[in-house]
Order: structure tokens, then sequence, then C-alpha cells
DNA sequence: TCGGTGCCTTGATTTGCCTCAATTCATCGC
DNA sequence: GCGATGAATTGAGGCAAATCAAGGCACCGA
């Protein structure tokens, strides 16, 4: 369907779903801007990109243009070190913004990979600095979402420096269903979108233990794993874990 | 000297070492501004503030009013999880801004604690967002501080999901010696501000794993360890450690 | 001078996760 | 149906770092 030559292109619509009318504006940038800002902002969102299963959005050292929110799908973000070894930073899901590392370079320092066919909306970067010139309150949100995203990468250390298997795949699955159920998902049945090593490099483990971490959810009447499908069958134990009270 | 009554004061000093004649102002805020801006970001920055040894700048929890940049001294960030974990997200020295998590929810989510007699510029939140609508230079060097953090961020996450105990110290004091180096100070020789444990807690390792690699890399000539006075003898071994180039 | 205290070092042992390897499962094109 | 492929599971064994434990050093105030 997609040829090698196609699949670097970038497509580009037109096409217009203004944040006006857009049903992620309560999560997203436009969050407390009213209808007259609202409206301006719409002028500045103006392009789409869609970007399929497995490719890129963009890749570390490409120059920095544009932030872009995520529409429709779900990415990943990974950084490289100079030797072969790289981790997953983050997923993203609708009405999240990817690209806010590029900002102090100039250039993006990781590449973000579409885990399945996804749509995002072109914020050219120069012109939201312009416009938060303007109204203070979209400048507010921005500076919201980049102290939240600093907030976050706290939070995966935390993580990353001081839990247990378990309890990192606990605080994972609560955290995607918590972001999850706040888009009108299920916060008890969720679809994973990524593979168990992409979890695992998330996680600082290996694909090996993540599994097993999942069969033992499952025997411990936690979890109904089947593959991708996830069933939380005992959100108190979940969360148990994450918080140490049962132990 | 000090009641501990005392030590909660917060000592606000109206004394004003100005932005514009700053030694740090390559480094910090005031980068990429012209001679009229600097003087009105001047007219922001009037407050100084002591924090001796021990002290917290601030602690999570807390509500957000304003930034802090390191005048003189050094700190150290650390979160908290409900169950007693806690975990340093970095150390912060002259320059530096602290105090950009408590955007998102007009809250501070760490502590910043001094790990000496530290001085700070205090910089009323509202007024900088004021400020920097107002000059472009401003705005944007602002956003390229808060992209720092976050792509800093990342690269501790990288540390912490996929490196050994060796690779950690050794990428931890490289940087330190770099940011010192950025401040003029010697790139082979420095003293360090934390204990062993802060140091552990960083990295996510424990002290003992931290004391037991600094006295492998005295072992192998490439410290030399005198409590925390460190000399680097070889920087290439150092650099290798963390690139994996001789292995 | 003398404890006292905080910090650091070192050794012995345990353990949680990784590594390596084999097997099963789901999907898909033919 | 069939094999091919990528993903997930499961087992066995090894290793790096944690844990447990003992002692040393530097600093400080009495």
């Amino acid at each position: 369907m997609t040829t090698a030559a196609e699949s670097t292109n970038r497509r580009l619509e037109p096409f217009k779903v203004a944040c006006s009318s857009c049903n992620l504006r309560e999560l997203c940038l436009p969050v407390g801007l009213n209808r007259e800002n609202l409206e301006r902002l719409d002028t500045l969102v103006a392009t789409h990109r869609t970007v399929s299963r497995g490719e890129a959005l963009f890749r570390a050292g490409e120059s920095f243009q544009s932030l872009f929110a995520v529409r429709t799908g779900f990415f990943k973000t990974c950084v490289s070190s100079e030797d072969g070894r790289d981790q997953i930073t983050g997923f993203q899901m609708a009405g999240e913004l990817l690209g806010l590392d590029g900002i102090s370079t100039d250039r993006h320092t990781c590449d973000a990979v579409a885990l399945e066919d996804s749509q995002v909306c072109v914020i050219p970067y120069d012109q939201l600095e312009g416009l938060s010139r303007e109204f203070s309150e979209l400048q507010h949100q921005f500076h919201k979402i980049m102290s939240r995203e600093i907030v976050r990468d706290h939070g995966v250390m935390l993580l990353l420096g001081s839990m247990r298997a378990e309890e990192r795949l606990a605080a994972f699955l609560l955290n995607l269903t918590q972001r999850l159920q706040a888009r009108g998902f299920s916060a008890s049945s969720l679809i994973l979108r990524m593979t168990r090593e992409e979890i695992g490099s998330y996680l600082g483990l290996k694909l090996e233990t993540v599994s097993r971490t999942f069969s033992k959810f499952q025997d411990d009447g936690i979890l109904d794993v089947k593959q991708r499908q996830i069933r939380i069958l005992d959100q108190d134990k979940l969360q148990g874990l994450v918080t140490g009270s049962d132990c």
C-alpha cells in the first residue's frame, strides 16, 4: 500500500478541525480561553498531519519548528545515547503535546513514533510565542503544560529510582487508566498500544520481567491479561502496590 | 547563632545585586537581553533570600508564588511518594532556576533544600509572565530554560532506566564538572556538596554502592577520592564508561 | 582529652532482575 | 489448510546491586 518513498512523505492536510470545536479542548492547549481567543488560536493551528503506525512524527536531531498536539492515536517518545542504549521517555495520547524538548536547542532531542495510525495538529512554535504574548490565558496554559511535563518526569524518576518491578508496572497501569478515563474510556479495561519491550523500556525493565509481572498479577487475581487486552479486577490491590499500603 | 524559630524565618533582603551587573547573567534568565530590557528585569528581581545549609527554600505542598535563581550556594530538589520513598530529582548550582514544577498546579511539588549556605534571587512569577509578554527575548529564554529542564530529565531517565552503577556515577561526575567548568571552576577537581546517600538517591543506588564505586574508580586510577574531595585523574576513561566505548 | 555523632568504607550474604534459551500464541499471506 | 513471522510466555541459572553488619575516620563541643 505505502512505498518506502511515500512513507517518508509528510502528509499535511489543510482540512480543518478547529480548536474551538475540538472535543479535546478541555485537555489541550485551549484550556481557559474564551470564545474570541479560541478563534485566534484556530488561525494558528491550521494544518494537521497524519502519521501511520510505526512512522516517526519527528526524530532526534531534526530542526524544531512546531509543536504537535495528538488529535487521534498514540505515540511514544524515545531518547538514545551515543552507544546503542535507548529509553522511552513517555507515551502520549489524544490532547497531549509533543515536541517541547525541541525548544531548548531548536532541534528535537528525541524521536516521536506513532504506535497506531494517528493524526496530530501542527502548532508553529514562533506563532505560538507570538500569540501567547497577546493573551495571558494562552501563555499561562502553555507554561502549565510545560511545568506538568517536568512534574511528570520527576514522577518517572521516582519510579525508576526507587520502585521494584511490580510497583513500576502497577504505577504504569494506574497512570494509563487514569488518563484514559479523563478521555471518557473505561477505568478498568484497556488495550495496550505498546509491546512488552516498550513497556519495559519505559519502566527500566526487560520485556521478560514485564511479562512475568503481568503473569503474577493474573495469578494474584489483580488483572485479567489476554495479550494486550487488560482488565483490572482489583483496583485497590494495584493501588496498594504503588502506595505500599499492604506491605 | 541561629535558633530553631529563626531558622524558619524567611530572610528577605532588599539589598540589590542587579541582573544587569550579575556575573551569572550569561547562564541565567537574562541571556539574550539587551541593556534596556535587562534594566526592566532588574525592577522585577528586587529581593533576595538567604537559605542556610539544611534549610528548605520551599517544600512540596506550599503555594507557588515565585521562581528562584541560585545566586550562590548549592541545592537539591527532592520528591516524595505517599509511602516513605523519596527521590532527589536534581542538584542546582549558581545560575540555575528552582520552582518550575510549581507552575502546573500553583503548588510546589518538591522540596528544595540548601546543601550549603546559599542565596537566591526571588522572581515573582506573575510579574515574570507579564514582562515576558512585553519582550520576546525574555519569553524565549524562559521557554528555553523550561525545555532544557525537560531534556535534562529525559537524560536522567535514560541513566536510571538503562545504566549500571559505574556508568551512572561516571555520568554524574562528568555532568557536575561540566557545569562547574561553565562557571569558571576546574574541570578536574571538585568538592562534593552532597553525601553518598544523596548521590545514591539521585542515581537510584544505595549509599554503599556509591561508596564502593568511588573506591573502584580510585583503584582503577580514574579518580583520587578523599571523602568529598574528588580529583579526576583519567577523564577519558570516565567518559568511556558513559559512552561505552571501551567495552 | 574525650566521647559523641554523622558520614563513609568494607566485607559477607541475599535477592531481584537479567540473560539465555525454548516454547507457545496470534496474525497473515499463500 | 500450511508455514512464516513477530510477540508473549515460561524456565533455569548467573550476576549486579541491595541488605545486613561491623568498624573507621573526621569533626565538634564539653
